[in-house]
DNA sequence: CCTACCGATCGGTAGG
DNA sequence: CCTACCGATCGGTAGG
């Protein structure tokens, strides 16, 4: 019996990637071998080959899937509000609030991109260039007549500062996720001796 | 010659540890084969194993140096300084205004040093450690009187803004090292707003 | 002939 | 100190 490729190869390639993600998160892209990937997603390596055609593949899909998923929910999230404080308080709660799935691949974009060859590293970088102008954009709104020049370093400052969170943060320890969130926004807003 | 011998010595490991490092920061740890380290240093594949037993004893050689002597430059700077704002912004300073071979070094240490078996990392997460709770203990100068459970995660968040800062500050760049510095510590202590 | 896989094994390269 | 070479293991692909 034949299967059918349009019904759940999608849903092969989604449970495949969240295999992959947890695995990378955890050991490194460099150490998994496509083995290791198969066999943590129940399958066997032939099968991986079906779904992407080299290993750099199957990363550069993942990364691309969750820039692009990250950047819709940001500028999702302006479009909903207008309030530039909203907006920005709505910024740190996506980029901390994410799924346990989300978390890795977010882990796998910081830790990993660069083991892409140059070439295809570009567009993901291109995304990642996407979020830094958001977040720019941000906050200009919340502190407009600032030098424009520096828009950018403070968006690094503030995306480093959530990004390595990935790096140490669990939601099951004694800061909720929500209080990480605030405190986040008003160090950066008003300062740590603010409190 | 023991003398003359071990000076020398200490020499070139520390030529090959700067030629590696800087490999290590452009390629990553595992695309960096031994043989390329020998390339970079004009040494043989055979006189690297004659400095490290092996390709992971270099890594923890190179890391256990930098996180000492980081350590080392923070307490010296702790003692010279009794003024709580002083000594902060002394630790940002220090932070930042690394040398060339130390930012090396530092990205690799943040990259790289997951790529190590456990039991090498662990003495090394032990120094980071002592990173963090030099970091935590200088915040609860700045501002007492803070629920004591909060120093390690504003600690992590400032660490890691701070390292964050390694992946795309140029000191070639627009923004010298001592606006950024100052720029730092006024977001920290006061806040994006403050301006 | 197609798609969806599997067990086995390829050529090339890594650390040592 | 170099070259030759090892045991193992890698990403990728063969036939069915």
């Amino acid at each position: 019996m034949p299967r059918a490729r349009a019904n759940d190869y999608d849903d092969k390639t989604r449970v495949i990637l969240d295999s992959a993600a947890a695995l990378f998160a955890r050991i490194g892209y460099p150490n998994a071998t496509m083995v290791d990937i198969a066999k943590a997603c129940g399958a066997s390596k032939s099968m991986l080959y079906h779904y992407f055609r080299t290993k750099d593949e199957l990363l550069f899909a993942m990364l691309e899937q969750h820039l692009e998923t990250l950047i819709d929910a940001l500028e999702q999230s302006r479009e909903e509000l207008s309030d530039p404080r909203e907006r920005f308080e709505a910024f740190i709660e996506i980029y901390v609030q994410k799924s346990a799935q989300a978390r890795r691949r977010h882990m796998v974009a910081i830790n990993d991109l660069r083991f892409l060859p140059k070439a295809r590293q570009a567009p993901l970088r291109a995304l990642e260039k996407e979020v830094l102008e958001l977040t720019a954009t941000l906050l200009a709104g919340v502190n407009p007549g600032l030098d424009a020049a520096l828009y950018k370093p403070y968006a690094l400052l503030l995306v480093g500062m959530l990004n390595w969170t990935e790096t140490w943060y669990r939601q099951s320890g004694p800061i909720k996720p929500g209080e990480l969130c605030e405190r986040i926004a008003r160090l950066f807003l008003r300062g740590f001796l603010v409190e």
